[in-house]
DNA sequence: CTTGACTCCGTACTATGGTACGGGGTGTAT
DNA sequence: ATACACCCCGTACCATAGTACGGAGTCAAG
C-alpha cells in the first residue's frame, strides 16, 4: 500500500473542509494523484505536503492566485530557469517588504504596550502616534504590487 | 480654513475610491469630522491619518475587523488600560509569528534563487523542499488566531 | 446483501471588501 | 442664472474564498 488517502481522510489530516479540497481542484491548485475506478480521488504524500503549503502560504497573506504562481515555480521545471528566477525574485521583494512593514508595526505595538504598562488610564495612550510611524514605512498596497 | 477636505479630495489624496470611504463609514472605521449644512462630509487631518493607517494595516494582512480593533485601542481611552494592553499583546504575538513565517519563506526563496543562479535548467529546483521548511514553521491559520 | 459511512457531481449560498449606478441636490465660476 | 463638477443616499453588483445541499453511486463490516 502506497499510503494514498481518500479525500475525507486528507481533509481531516489537513484540517480543512472536503469542499475546500474540491474547490482547490477547480482552481488547479491541488489535484488528486489518481482515481479509483469508482471515481474516488486518491492523494499521496506530495499532495498532502502541497495542501499544507497552500494553507501556510495563505496564512501568510498570499492569495490563491499567488500561491498558484508560487507552486508553479516548482512545477514548471521544463520552463526556463530565468522565468522561475524572475518570479521568485519578485515574490521575495514582496515578502521582504511585508516583513519590514510588520516589524515596524510590531515595534509600534511593543512601544504601546510598554507605555501602557506605566500605569496611566490609557488617556492619550501614544498609540496613534506609533501607528503613524507604521504608516509611513508601508510602501503601498501589497495586494496590488504582489499580484 | 481648517484644512477640512470633502470626500472626493480625501479619496484622491489617499488613493482610494470615494465609495470605499463611504463603505468604511458603514463599517464604523472612519466617519466624517463634520458635515456641511448640505450634508457634504468634511474630513480633517486626523481622518486622513486614520485612512492611511487603515490602508497600511490592510496591506499587512489585517482584516477590516482587526483594524477596527486596532483603532479602538486608541479610541477607547476611557477603557481600562489593561484591556488595551491585552489586545495589543495578542496582536503583537500575531504579528511576530507572521514575521517569523515570512522570514522563513524569504529564506526559502533566496535559496531557490541562489540555486537557480547556478545555471541548471530548473530541473529539480529544490523549491518544494524549501517550501516544506516554511510549512513546518507556520503555526496555524493566522486568520483564525488573529480574529 | 444490507446498512451506514463515504464519495461523486453540479449548483447555490455565504462573507468580506469593495465598486458601480442612478436620480437627485449643491457649489461655484463665468 | 446656468453649466458642470461635486456630493448625497440607497441599492445592486463584483471577485475571492470558501461552504452547503442533495440525489446518486460506492465501499466495507456484519
Amino acid at each position: 500500500m502506497t499510503m494514498e488517502l481518500k479525500i475525507g481522510r486528507l481533509a481531516k489530516e489537513a484540517g480543512v473542509n472536503i469542499e475546500t479540497i474540491r474547490y482547490y481542484e477547480r482552481r488547479h491548485l491541488l489535484g488528486p494523484t489518481s482515481r479509483l475506478p469508482s471515481g474516488y480521488r486518491l492523494y499521496n504524500l506530495e499532495a498532502q505536503r502541497r495542501l499544507q503549503f497552500i494553507k501556510s502560504a495563505q496564512a501568510l497573506g498570499f492569495t490563491l492566485h499567488e500561491i498558484e504562481e508560487l507552486l508553479d515555480l516548482q512545477v514548471s521545471s521544463k520552463a526556463r530557469c530565468g522565468d522561475v528566477q524572475r518570479k521568485a525574485e519578485a515574490k521575495l521583494k514582496d515578502v521582504e517588504a511585508k516583513v519590514r512593514d510588520l516589524q515596524s508595526l510590531a515595534r509600534s505595538l511593543r512601544r504601546l504596550i510598554r507605555d501602557c504598562r506605566a500605569g496611566q488610564p490609557t488617556a492619550r495612550c501614544p498609540i496613534l502616534q506609533s501607528l503613524e510611524k507604521t504608516e509611513k514605512s508601508v510602501s503601498n498596497d501589497t495586494r496590488k504590487t504582489t499580484r
